[in-house]
RNA sequence: GCCCCAUUCGUCUAGAGGCCUAGGACGCAGCCCUCUCAAGGCUGAAACAGGAGUUCGAAUCUCCUAUGGGGUACCA
């Protein structure tokens, strides 16, 4: 082990909108780079053409930004290791997979995918294990120049160990050894001139100066090849991560983009990030969750800020277990988070949630409904359901259905009497403020033989129109005298014919 | 098929040979509080996959089996 300093990477695909799993491998990288007081980068690996996404660039950038994972290095960051966008790096790769050639590493390969299929399914047949049956790995130098002269297109093919084993080691999962007779010859080199994977990243790690990798474990295969690709370039490899996958909360098949997931209430499991940043979760609990999958704080502490992580993350404490996606648990820490908040602060969160909902957003408003809201919401969105009737034009409010209003064991009469009675009551009130507004209706109750849900449940309905809500006497007292009578009024108007 | 990885309450996890009659959290159930819904408080049910070893002693080490996951592309 050296002493440069630590540097990783977060190195995703443009394929499309960023997944919630790709993020919390960020995280980890991200996390152990500001343990160590070291450098995160961010490299896309575009090589492959065809599964390029449109603006997926900027749905990268915008889920890594959201959540907190500043990056010092990356394709609008300048750095000294640019470019860090691998389609402008296509000349270095295309100069180490010939070095690799001309060392006798890789060798040019010319069989068509036609073949390449014929062979498989010989192998089927014979029912052996499928793969390249290396039959240009061993084409003389005069046969190579004759087919380049034909102009094949060709690819360039790892030279991979023929016995043997390859062994590794890998923070999280210890030593591994892989038999070498079960490895494939590789492409390093697409016919069009794109590096696979497997060349790419090495080379792009190597010039990063990139000292750990923290990657999922579906790359654990790989591994081997990667190794022996870093042997055949003579570089000193980094020390590797591979980071437990994050299954469907079932646990069957790991969390996928294309195939949608459900949780146990049916609720379709989100997996965009940006379906997280629309449900109104906030990006510190999001973190705290997801640092929570593979890791924990300790200390039986659940939830921690983003520095406390940095100051105890440790790659080698991760995990090495996959793990079910456990999406409950987000909601309950996001509703710590958002009880966490000062009611000045959640209101400003609240603000454009409500403005995008399509409602009337005047903060001073927003500012007053905040706190009775704070402990009942897990969501940012759940505040309009809530809470939406105070932003909606009090003018065109509508009185609920006359059996909405009435309330357990009551009935049409009772229900009006005691709206009635509440408007005689709030006429006379001197002060508006809900503790003073709880009182008298506690004693309207008993002088009206009701109990206190009874009038109190018909006295929401009639105000929200809604049977769950922010306690009724704030909700008066927000609404004020005014309002708060007018409501109630007609609420009373849908009991005319009795 | 072959290769690789994993396996503690339903779930996320603590646990690196005696501290474990296995701890925390989510969820769940019950109770308290209570104007709805929450929040909060208290209580409870709930796990070392199985089998062989090693050891005075194993959730912790080894092996086998089972199960789950991943990979097996000129995708990453």
């Amino acid at each position: 082990m050296s002493d440069k300093p630590v540097r990783t990477r977060f190195a995703p695909s443009p394929t499309g909108p960023m997944h919630i799993g790709n993020l919390r491998q960020a995280v980890f990288g991200w996390l152990y780079a500001k343990h160590c007081g070291g450098q995160f980068l961010l490299r896309i690996e575009d090589t492959d053409q065809k599964r390029y996404v449109e603006g997926s660039l900027e749905y990268i950038i915008g889920a890594l930004r959201w959540l907190g994972l500043e990056y010092d290095e990356g394709p609008d960051v300048d750095g000294p290791y640019g470019p860090y966008i691998q389609s402008e790096r296509l000349p270095l790769y295309q100069e180490w997979a010939q070095w690799l050639i001309d060392n006798d590493k890789a060798y040019k390969c010319f069989c068509t995918s036609e073949r390449l299929e014929q062979v498989n399914k010989e192998k089927k047949a014979r029912k052996e294990p499928p793969g390249y049956d290396r039959h240009c790995r061993t084409l003389t130098a005069d046969e190579v120049a004759a087919k380049q002269a034909e102009g094949l297109p060709y690819v360039v093919r790892m030279k991979m160990p023929l016995d043997g084993v390859t062994k590794g080691h890998d923070i999280i999962l210890g030593d591994v050894e892989f038999p070498n007779d079960t490895l494939q010859d590789a492409v390093i080199l697409k016919s069009d001139g794109f590096p696979t994977y497997h060349l790419a990243h090495i080379i792009d790690d190597h010039f990063m100066e990139i000292t750990h990798t923290t990657r999922g474990q579906e790359w654990m295969p790989s591994f081997p090849l990667h190794i022996n690709i870093w042997q055949a370039l003579g570089w000193e490899m980094p020390q590797h991560a591979h980071l437990p996958l994050i299954l469907n909360p079932n646990g069957q098949g790991k969390l996928s983009k294309r195939k949608e997931a459900f949780d146990e209430s049916g609720q379709r499991v989100l997996i965009k990030v940006s379906e997280y940043i629309e449900a109104g979760y906030l990006p510190d609990a999001t973190f705290n969750f997801l640092a929570n999958i593979g890791w924990n704080f300790g200390e039986d502490k659940e939830i921690f800020t983003v520095d406390e992580a940095i100051e105890r993350f440790d790659l080698k404490d991760v995990n090495p277990a996959n793990a079910a996606f456990p999406v409950e648990k987000l909601d309950w820490l996001n509703g710590q988070y958002i009880r966490d908040k000062a009611p000045e602060t959640l209101a400003g969160l609240l603000v454009p949630v409500v403005a995008k909902a399509g409602l009337n957003a005047d903060p001073e408003l927003v500012g007053k409904v905040t706190p009775v809201a704070q402990t009942r919401i897990k969501t940012l969105n759940e505040f309009i359901d809530l809470a939406g009737f105070f932003f909606r034009d009090w003018a065109e409010f509508e009185a609920p259905p006359a059996d909405m209003l009435i309330q357990k064991k009551m009935d049409t009469v009772g229900t009006k009497r005691c709206l009635e009675a509440s408007i005689t009551v709030l006429q006379a009130a001197e002060t508006f403020d809900h503790a003073a507004l709880y009182k008298t209706f506690k004693d309207l109750a008993q002088e009206l033989d009701v109990k206190n849900g009874q009038l109190f449940g018909a006295l929401r309905v009639a105000l929200t129109g809604q049977t769950i809500s922010t306690p009724t006497f704030e909700t008066m007292e927000i609404f004020g005298k005014d309002e708060t009578i007018r409501r109630l009024e007609m609420a009373v108007a849908q009991f005319a014919d009795v």
